[in-house]
Parts: structure tokens; sequence; C-alpha cells
DNA sequence: TAGTGGTCTAGACCACGCA
DNA sequence: GCGTGGTCTAGACCACTAG
């Protein structure tokens, strides 16, 4: 494959070469979520590398829940709208009882210069503008979540006529080219203050659980920062080490 | 190596058999923490398998935090004194500042009967009985966290009469043997009740963040279970997916 | 039966740490 | 310079899926 010269100051293995391009195809779309993949053979041979030198990028790619590997079928592109995906980031569960994918109430979509904080999480300058989406989630047939969300406004245009759907990422990706790959998440215990209580239909004061999540796209950008606040009201947050 | 029979009914992968050998080694504490494990070429010819199949079981064992690699050095067992492994189960860190190692002031070990709730999370019978740690743990000179571990008796002979360091888990697996290699918490906001706000120093009613772990040995049998309620007051739950 | 990914091997060379 | 782990290759055979 091209040796991208540099081999001297800055060496990637072959693998990580493979790996790279093939997450840049993924990021541009060259296959659809659920699409199969071309075989490791006819990979190599395309690429001139040996078949476990794709293997191993494959592989790494797997790991990074980029595809999915299936024997005797071959390998497929991760679709985010599985249930698997939907719940890679989303760690509020019912205390009994089955997960479920919560319903969403848009409040608003609007547009402002991003706050210091916003500039900094999200690496912009002073003069960027991000979308700030603020909605309620449902569960268990009532308000468990109230969230902000906040986007830089270059990176999703027309973000404020659309409809979203409860699956954010999906749309992310389907929308506006945006993978997210892996996010952080800060907790606290707080006190609700007259918005959150407002919202969640509980008193001020009430103990809510505060997430501050950072998502990162495959290129390793942050691309979307949220506040949420949860009442643990019969489902708690689930975190696996 | 030993094809320890019955290939038929159930495959298992070379590599596989490698890394159960050595994980029951590692487990029986043929090394010690710390310790640099024979090199792959003499592995190889130890267990009568090829290098490049003791490199995949070796690298399974690195992923799951087993062992540590360092080219041209060797690899090594875990450390769970190391910082990486002193902090992969512990998720509370300062807002700013580095991570730190908080210290621990134990209130009580004593023995009981397990409750309901404690049978089912270590899969205990109905006579089992469990010893029980109170502590409290200070960081940045303010007590931050008061929690209350419960093992098995039967795993922790003569548990109420040691000195609890630090760091448990590297303890545990010194004194008992026990090994934790995952461990997984359901995280909910609460109001103080007398208990905790007398032992944090906050008011009964302020919210606290509490966290109920389970911890799972090597062998993925559930060894101890905790509760802890943390004052999220300058310090802040890190997850990351 | 054909084609895919999964396992296993053997051997070459590279990058790193250390004496 | 030597031994370690890291990368890369080529080829064999196995297990799974689909037509």
């Amino acid at each position: 494959m091209d040796s991208e010269d540099l081999g001297r100051f800055e060496f990637r293995p072959l693998y990580r070469q493979v790996r790279d391009k093939l997450i840049r195809q993924l990021a541009d779309g060259v296959w659809a979520p659920g699409d199969i993949l071309p075989s490791e053979v006819h990979l190599a041979a395309e690429l001139g590398v040996s078949q476990g030198t794709i293997r191993k990028a494959l592989d790494v790619l797997a790991s990074e829940k980029m595809v999915v590997r299936r024997q005797g079928r071959g390998t497929f592109v991760a679709s985010h709208d599985e249930e698997h995906g939907m719940f890679q980031f989303f760690k509020v569960v019912p205390d009994a009882g089955p997960r479920t994918i919560p319903r969403c109430v848009v409040n608003s979509i609007t547009r402002h210069r991003a706050t210091p904080e916003e500039r900094d999480l999200l690496h912009l300058t002073d003069a960027s503008y991000v979308m700030r989406i603020a909605r309620v989630r449902w569960m268990l047939h009532r308000p468990v979540i109230y969230e902000t969300i906040s986007v830089p406004a270059l990176l999703f245009p027309g973000l404020a006529d659309m409809n979203l759907p409860d699956n954010i990422y999906g749309f992310y990706a389907a929308k506006f080219s945006v993978s997210v790959a892996r996010s952080q998440e800060r907790l606290k215990a707080v006190a609700a203050g007259a918005r959150e209580a407002g919202e969640l239909n509980v008193a001020v004061g009430h103990p809510l659980l505060a997430m501050r999540r950072l998502a990162y796209s495959v290129d390793n950008v942050p691309v979307e920062t949220r506040l949420s606040f949860c009442l643990t009201d019969g489902v708690h947050y689930l975190a696996e080490h």
C-alpha cells in the first residue's frame, strides 16, 4: 500500500495504516451501517498486504466496535441502530426489567454563542456558535432525564429545523456524517434546581444524578457535550469495569 | 500441550487453553505481582505450541489486564499496586488536579449472617456468613466516601483481625488469593440518612452519590459487594465508554 | 460445495531496553 | 550485542454459513 513516506520519522505499523484507511472510508460513508465489507482476501489483494495484516486491522476495528465479524459470513459495518449500539452510551437502566429505549420530548433547539465551558470542552474558538437541544427523556411512563445537548453549529447545519429521533447518535451519523465512537461522563449527586424540578416533576432540592458527557468522533474530536439531570427513582446508572 | 480430551464435544482453541492454564497459574500465585513471566519463546517450548499461539494467549491476558507487556523487556504480572491497577475500579476523582489514592479509616470489621440481598449478589446459601467492613475514605483532607463492604466469610478467614491497607484488592490477592478481575457498579443519587450524614459531616438530606458495586474474581465468581455513599463535592465519578 | 472468518504454524525482520 | 516483544508474511487446516 502507499507508504505515505516519512517512514523514518513517524513509524506506523502497516496494520495501523490499514485500520486508519478503513476508518476514514467508514467515516466517509463508503459503506453504510450493516453493509458487508470486502473479504479479507479481497482487501489484502486490493491493498497489497498479506491477509494476516488485514486480519489484524479488522480485529482492531472490531475491538473498537466499528465493525462486527461473523464467522462464515463476513465482516460488517457496525450499525448503531442495533440494540447493541443503542446502549453503548446510554447507561441509565430500570432497576428491574429489561433495558428500554427512552422516549424523548424536545423542548427547544436554539443557536447561541458558545459559553467558555463549551468552548473548552468542544475545542472551539471565541466566535464559535453551538446548537443547544433541551429535551426530556421518559422511561417507565415518567420523565426521568432533563438534559441540554450542545454541538458545534458548524458541524450540524440545518439542525434547528429537523425532527430528532430517540436515537440521536444514529441521526448524527446519518444526517451529518458525525460518528460518535466513545464518550466520557462525569457524575455527581446534586440537589434539583427550579428548572430541573419543574421538568422532572419533583420538589426543589430533590437529589438528582447530574451527568456531564463529552462525546468524541472516530477521529477523536469532541463533537458533543451534554448536561443531564436524572431522577434515579426506579432506574440507576450502570457502569462496568 | 495436554489436549484435555473431549476435543469433540467442547472445542476450545489452543490459545484459549494456554490462556486458561496461565490464568490458573496466575491465580495460584505461581508468579507474584510485578514478576516477569517466561519469555514467549520459552513458554512456547515449554508448552509445545508455536510462539504465535503463546503470543495470542498473552495478548488476551494483556487485554484482560492480567499481564503487562513491555517491548524489549518482557511480560509482567499486572501488579494491582501500580497506579494503573489501583484506579481500575476506583472511579472517584478530583474535579481538578491529579488522581489521588484515598486514605481509608476502618470503623469496624464484623461477622454477620448474610442478608437476602447479600446472598443474592454473592451467590450464597441461607446459612452463609459474611464479613462486613465499614470504613470512611478521605480525599482532599475531607471524608468523601462512607461505605460498607461485604465478602463471603469462608473466602476470607481471619480477616477480622487484620489491618487493611488503602488498596484492598491488592490485599485480597496477597492474603487470600482472591483476584478481582472486573466489577459492576449501579449508581443513584440519594438523600443522606442520619448515618451517612454523620460520617461525612453533612446535613441529613444532602444529595449523595450511592454506589452499589459487585466485584468478580478471575473465575467470574462474585467475591465482594459494597455500598458506598459519596459526597460529590470537589470530586466526581468518571465513566468512560 | 464454495467462500468466509478463525486458528495455528514457522520464519523473517524491526524496535526497544539493557548490559 | 543480545534478548525481548512487535510486525509482517505465507500457507495450512478448521468451523461456520449459505446456496
